[in-house]
DNA sequence: AGTGATTGTAATCGTACGCTGACATGATAC
DNA sequence: GTATCATGTCAGCGTACGATTACAATCACT
């Protein structure tokens, strides 16, 4: 899946928490961070700390892969609706 | 390339900017943000914003991909970046 | 010499982070 | 009914972020 808004991220994160059974509480121990911290995260803070977010992967047993971003990034086809573009602005909003 | 912590990203971040042929003002530009911002991050600063970091992927046109931790370790990839040449390059600098 | 660009740092400041602690809600039990 | 448990949210606090301004060091090129 590709990260392009913390957004994203957050919607696997916590689609992932729940598909390893953990509640917030244990998700946070296994951090290292406050209860509230994975709450806030999941509810979209847009500030949240890039380190803790790494760490916040780890425990969720994901990791970051870095690719580079110009192939795919828009073919679009002539009239054809960009679902992808219309849900990007639709989070963002 | 895995991202598993932010010293990762920096090398990563650093070498592309040059790739690329930006200075650290010019790279600042595109994100939004201050160049001490840039040269701050890539001095390694540990507590970053995330958000800003997804800026800075998206001006030096990288994007992270979520992937199960579990899977294999680094096999290389169609359009993945170089580790060695970005290493190399990091000792150059 | 001198000029310009690039980068690293320092000081200051406003703001938001992440922490602790507490309280309220809604489930899911017993 | 009343215990949990999970989750959201608030107030207070200390701390670091990121912006701004400024200065210094290191290049390159004339």
């Amino acid at each position: 899946m590709q990260i392009n808004s913390i957004r994203d991220l957050v919607v696997a994160a916590r689609s992932r928490r729940r598909e390893l059974g953990l509640s917030q509480a244990e998700l946070a121990a296994r951090i290292g961070v406050s209860r509230q911290w994975v709450s806030a995260f999941e509810g979209g803070r847009p500030r949240a700390e890039f380190g803790l977010v790494i760490r916040l992967l780890d425990a969720l047993d994901l990791r970051f892969e870095l690719l580079d971003g110009e192939s795919e990034r828009d073919s679009p086809r002539r009239g054809s609706v960009d679902l992808d573009a219309m849900l990007s602005d639709y989070r963002d909003a």
